[in-house]
DNA sequence: GGACACATGTAATCGGTTACATGATTAC
DNA sequence: GTAATCATGTAACCGATTACATGTGTCC
């Protein structure tokens, strides 16, 4: 999925601004679609604009910075369905952490155990998000996704706390710490 | 991640060819930490190798075509452990099918229903490769990290399998498509 | 007085993909 | 005979990140 698929995305559901984009691409609902930052949607929204994808209203609040607030057009719709439907590309989950994980022997325990720490606070994180600022709003889409969402990481969080001590062990196994326990092997 | 990253990573496992690196990457083990594509993988392992992070070994065999087989170096391990150990990027979950999921009304059933199938056959696909070739290695992180992502992905699947004929309903219920329903309306 | 949220944009750079170029072997 | 697998590599291109540049309002 491109930047520019992303702001259509988004749009779909409302006006906004690039920083409002930007904010929603990378906490909120649309966290698992897209990380984007200013210096790729900026250009985006200007890309679309030309194209006719989107429109731009200027708004000037005194006191306030100049925003322009941006909206999707019918064939701005039509683009965005058109490219959902396609082909999908597959789910992919992508994680250090299993990568730190599958050297658990070469990296040794403190190491493990802080990466099993930051991962906890990670989903621990990802959860609030998703349950606080909803639970239920009227969009029938969003309340399955957030609750598919809501489950996976549910699971994800209590397997990696009921299997921590597992993976903390291996690490202990190998790689061993203590002096004392070196010189006795 | 970075592709080098992800050839010390492999070749930490043991020697390997540039081909063999980008077979595990996309399938087996490694799949869930990059992707990489023989136009990244060529020149990384080149750039390792000036750097002393891995070495070379040209195999002729007759009838067969030349293989490079790489090695890495105890300075490659060390490279690698490093890199492993500071700060680690949060893990994402990049879902093109939750994407359509959000906009389930305005796709409607039929591709909707194609996407869950696409998104079964998906995870059933992951689930028979990590469970089918290497039930029990006598490597402790492989195992530790294979149980993770086949609990993972049965979860997953279970979920998806029990959610499917919700998410249908919320798409027949915009979108319908039998003009008989549109005229009772 | 400083940090943080709001707000927009550009330029240098980089990492990676895609397509191209080549060629042998094996299985159907 | 043709498709698939093995095998390596380059060049054009692209999309996105990072850092830079600028400025206001608000809260502590």
């Amino acid at each position: 999925m491109s930047v520019r698929s992303l702001c259509l995305a988004i749009l779909s559901f409302g006006e906004a601004t690039g920083y409002e984009i930007r904010k929603e691409s990378t906490t909120g609902r649309f966290s698992y679609f897209e990380d984007a930052s200013f210096g790729s949607i900026y250009p985006a929204l200007a890309r679309l604009e030309t194209d006719g994808l989107v429109t731009v209203r200027e708004e000037h609040k005194d006191g306030k910075p100049t925003r322009k607030v941006y909206a999707i057009t019918d064939a701005g719709r039509e683009k965005f369905l058109e490219d959902l439907i396609e082909p999908q590309a597959p789910d992919s989950f992508k994680s250090p952490f299993l990568l730190v994980a599958l050297y658990a022997e070469q990296v040794g325990p403190e190491a493990i155990s802080k990466a099993i720490e930051n991962r906890r606070i990670q989903i621990q994180n990802s959860l609030d998000s998703l349950t606080i600022h909803n639970t239920q709003s009227s969009h029938a889409g969003s309340n399955w996704t957030r609750e598919y969402g809501i489950a996976c990481m549910t699971f994800n969080l209590n397997y990696l706390e009921s299997h921590a001590e597992a993976l903390l062990n291996i690490a202990r196994g190998a790689h061993s710490t203590s002096p004392a326990v070196a010189a006795a092997e």
